[in-house]
DNA sequence: TTTTAATTTAATTCG
DNA sequence: CGAATTAAATTAAT
């Protein structure tokens, strides 16, 4: 009682219930900002710790590990809650972007104006969607302030022909603008009585197309991309499958402490957590309300489908920092694209996702070796996306693309950056055991979501607008992964293996502090070297549920920080 | 979708799992008010219930029987956590009860304050137990409102003798106050240096005794009161071994409807209950918000020794309705009771507790019949006690006592109420087949505890203070014992013809209504008669579980109905 | 009001 | 089936 400093245990069973009279009187205890510091850069690494960490942040934090465990739980819960805002907010904007289309092709005119908020009138859709008890989402044109508009060129609005409901292999090409000059186009149309009129009169949206919006307790809606009964509607989310997680040292927070010792070796390693269901769509400033830049969001999604590529090749839009990209909708076309490429998802398999995988069934057919890149988080400005489980972010290499692919409710999304348009790739570790990857690439990715014909099973990739919130991946050009340092290293390392042009690409940067002393305690001494894929292998097999929260193998931090192995 | 008025609840099925994504979106499925009544009340007389009485709850309560079956094993899971928590509770009173007794002794001085939460600082405990971040659990004394106090005679906490720690006989008695009584006293003396030195030192608690308030992992705690190697320290539970169960309708559950074919003839027969492993000591209003009333939990226990007395005496203590008796401690005389009397638990071979006894090992050494009510529930005030197992609960009439038998944690616990003190018995039948005895009586309970003396491996029964939480046996003189209705009414029957002076006490109430219409689709149209003892044993013996949960035999109930058959 | 700690309850997984 | 855990929903404190 005397001598120990202070790794005091906490009475590991205090935590059974304080309250001996139940009496509602829940005492509450607030997180202080270096609590939580360590708390958010642990959940950035592993959302749902196991028992063992959760004692060693108790012990650590001088919570209860009840606290801990409730506090993840609620974490979890956040995240969740945001991503099902946000996805609402993405099946809104679909709708009417459908809308937007099938005016355009019924009567070749100016789309009804959407309303400032919300759901606009000419939709049957009830109207608490819209009321003022239930706030509208902060969607994008209502909550961002606008970016400096760059004019666009006319010809992108000034084409409305009228083309009928392709169901069927069509040519026609309808463009629309962008989403920001659309809205500011729409909300300068008087809501003109002959554009007010009811649509669903001539079009039955289907009830999983109405899902968020209606009032009656309609099921979770399935991905709007698997439509093909209705190919005329064509949901393109728009604010996307926007997930997020960053962590507070990259927010910028005050007050950080440099905590390092949480992502223990062992108790990472073992941990069957069990895998959430639900991938994680959320705005950023929802969870880090660190985060001073706000991201635009916008309101119409673009289509442009590529007939009869069974990969679609890469668009370059005519894009500027603050211009988003302007595509065009065929949605005649979008089953036309029939290449059953199942999402690659090696992460559900993962334990391997280190190794080279052999020739799989990716997105692309290069024969080369897809390498996969472990990481938790993509940070694309101030967007984000969370890999709560397994499907929700795969990185992978395959051929000479980056593709970034991100599941979300059923709907497949990917983003491809050409290697060669990538600039640098940069390594840049924390203290944490936990590392960025900097991807500065010279031009926007493409976009692209996955189709579900339902007749013949059979998906297909269509290049879709920026799906990303605020269409930032359109201005942003520095990609970030953020994984656990050793385990992202040894990928980076695997990749400059199989893809020798990559070595003047990568720079391994040792950003900062060794890990503190304190972190000797929670990082056991084990010296094992830097493990290359093939005894590496091993080691993920021994836990299934590797990459499904990115878990940390039972590697000591301070391997990994100082020079790099593969300084180029 | 015309007709009906509303029992079209939940859709059954709609938990298909309409997302295709396997984002296990956990439907959860609110029971509505109406189904949770029937299922409690179904839960009151059997808390596992076969399959197909779970199937028969599943159609009437259009819940898929998977829902039944969770409810039930979550609403044991409920129960036994309940009763953890208050049993630590009971320790914890316990171990202050202890080291206030060591104090008398040892040092012949006012016992260390206890701090306002918590655990008393003299215990070697880690800082953070009463750091900030983690309050500590509110002890009893902390998280009850304190009652009125009714100033307590001084001697009783005025005769400080500095007895020495007597490990032997010794007649040296030190009165010490009741709980409240202390806890005010003890609150009032400052934290002085003299007090607050380490007991450690002198005294080994064994770890079964730190339980609770131990920093280290200790294993479950053992019942203290199987302690005969340290004498000195008398465990006495004072929160006692509290456990609970109503039935929405005794609690005024407001939108009760009168479910009453719930108990299935059959179905409940022959219901192979895994018997749990715990008895449950819940408080009440832990399940049953319904219940205003918050008992005040207590802290500190007394003792009452009757030494070389095989069967202690009742000691009718001065007492009042917001008094608690006061008691002495003679802890030398613990072990001084060695009639081993294991306690008679007839229900573990209880298929023939309806019949009359014949000499059995029991409590006391009369010569007469004991006879046993098979009942489910204790309930005295808001106290209760619910029997999950057969040893939970057994209430006998044993000689000129009633003794209700509590098991928890492997501490035996009983309560004697002398035949003469109780003044009625009457017998109230529910529409539901269950039925309540009240026992109004004219004085206080006796209390006692069982020990074990780990060397002859004897046990004896010392008295002890009111275990019930909030003394309220000490308050309360009415007892209700809930059971099946025919079975106990069948029991009481046989009282009476063992106990033909109790026919005076005895009135058979018909409370109210027949089983509804409805009942008849659970109640088969068996129109056995009423079965006498000698005939009822053979169906008993067809069900080894039969009082383990007190299940309720074939019987319609509506024959329990109408005029008492013994009318007084 | 929003955020978040905490509770309750339904459901899942594993042994 | 129970134990442990988790998610969903809710409550309540901030």
């Amino acid at each position: 009682m005397a001598t120990t400093t202070e790794p005091l245990p906490n009475d590991k069973d205090q935590n059974n219930d304080t309250n001996a009279t139940n009496n509602g009187a829940r005492k509450r205890t607030r997180a202080t900002p270096e609590q939580l510091a360590v708390l958010e850069d642990t959940f950035a690494a592993n959302v749902s710790p196991n028992s063992k960490l959760r004692k060693q942040l108790s012990e650590r934090l001088q919570m209860s590990e009840r606290s801990i465990q409730i506090w993840f739980q609620n974490r979890r819960a956040k995240v969740k809650h945001m991503q099902k805002r946000a996805q609402m907010q993405m099946q809104q904007a679909s709708i009417r972007a459908q809308l937007y289309h099938y005016h355009q092709q019924q009567y070749g005119m100016q789309p009804p104006p959407p309303p400032p908020y919300g759901t606009p009138p000419i939709m049957p859709l009830p109207p608490q969607s819209a009321s003022p008890s239930t706030p509208p989402p902060p969607s994008a044109t209502a909550m961002y302030p606008q970016p400096p508009r760059v004019p666009l060129p006319r010809h992108s609005i000034d084409s409305p022909m009228a083309t009928p409901p392709a169901l069927t292999t069509s040519s026609s090409t309808s463009s629309i603008s962008s989403a920001s000059s659309l809205d500011s186009l729409a909300n300068n149309i008087p809501n003109s009585s002959s554009l007010a009129y009811p649509l669903q009169d001539m079009v039955n949206f289907p009830d999983y197309l109405q899902g968020p919006l209606s009032p009656s307790p309609s099921p979770h809606p399935e991905c709007p991309a698997s439509m093909s009964s209705i190919p005329a509607l064509v949901p393109v989310p728009d604010a996307g499958p926007t997930a997020m997680l960053a962590t507070p040292s990259q927010a910028s927070m005050p007050g950080l402490l440099p905590t390092d010792d949480i992502l223990s070796s062992d108790s990472l390693i073992a941990t069957p957590v069990s895998i959430m269901d639900h991938p994680m769509t959320v705005r950023p400033q929802d969870i880090w309300p660190h985060h001073g830049m706000r991201s635009q969001s916008v309101s119409m999604a673009t289509i442009h489908s590529t007939p009869g590529s069974s990969e679609p090749s890469h668009h370059h839009f005519d894009r500027a920092l603050s211009d988003p990209p302007v595509a065009t909708i065929d949605p005649s076309n979008l089953l036309m694209n029939p290449s059953s490429q199942p999402l690659p998802t090696p992460s559900q398999d993962n334990t391997t996702s280190h190794d080279t995988h052999p020739p799989t069934p990716t997105p692309s057919s290069h024969p080369e070796y897809d390498v996969y890149l472990n990481c938790t988080t993509l940070t694309i400005g101030t967007w984000h996306r969370l890999k709560l489980r397994a499907s929700d972010l795969v990185c992978v290499l395959n051929g000479k693309n980056f593709e970034w692919h991100i599941e979300d409710a059923g709907c497949h999304f990917k983003m491809e950056i050409p290697l060669s348009s990538v600039a640098s790739i940069e390594y840049m570790e924390d203290a944490n055991g936990l590392a960025d990857v900097h991807f500065d690439i010279s031009e926007s990715p493409s976009f692209y979501m996955e189709t579900t014909n339902e007749k013949t099973k059979t998906h297909a990739w269509i290049q879709c607008s920026d799906f990303t919130e605020g269409k930032q991946a359109s201005r942003f050009f520095r990609h970030t992964l953020k994984g656990v340092a050793h385990q992202i290293k040894q990928d980076l390392m695997i990749l400059m293996d199989k893809y020798p042009d990559t070595h003047r690409l990568i720079r391994f940067l040792d950003q900062a502090y060794y890990p503190s002393p304190s972190a000797s305690a929670y990082y056991p001494a084990d010296s094992s070297n830097l493990m290359l894929p093939s005894s590496y292998m091993s080691m993920a097999n021994a836990n299934p549920y590797w990459n499904s929260v990115c878990q940390v193998p039972p590697q000591p931090t301070m391997l990994m920080t100082g020079a790099p192995s593969y300084p180029v």
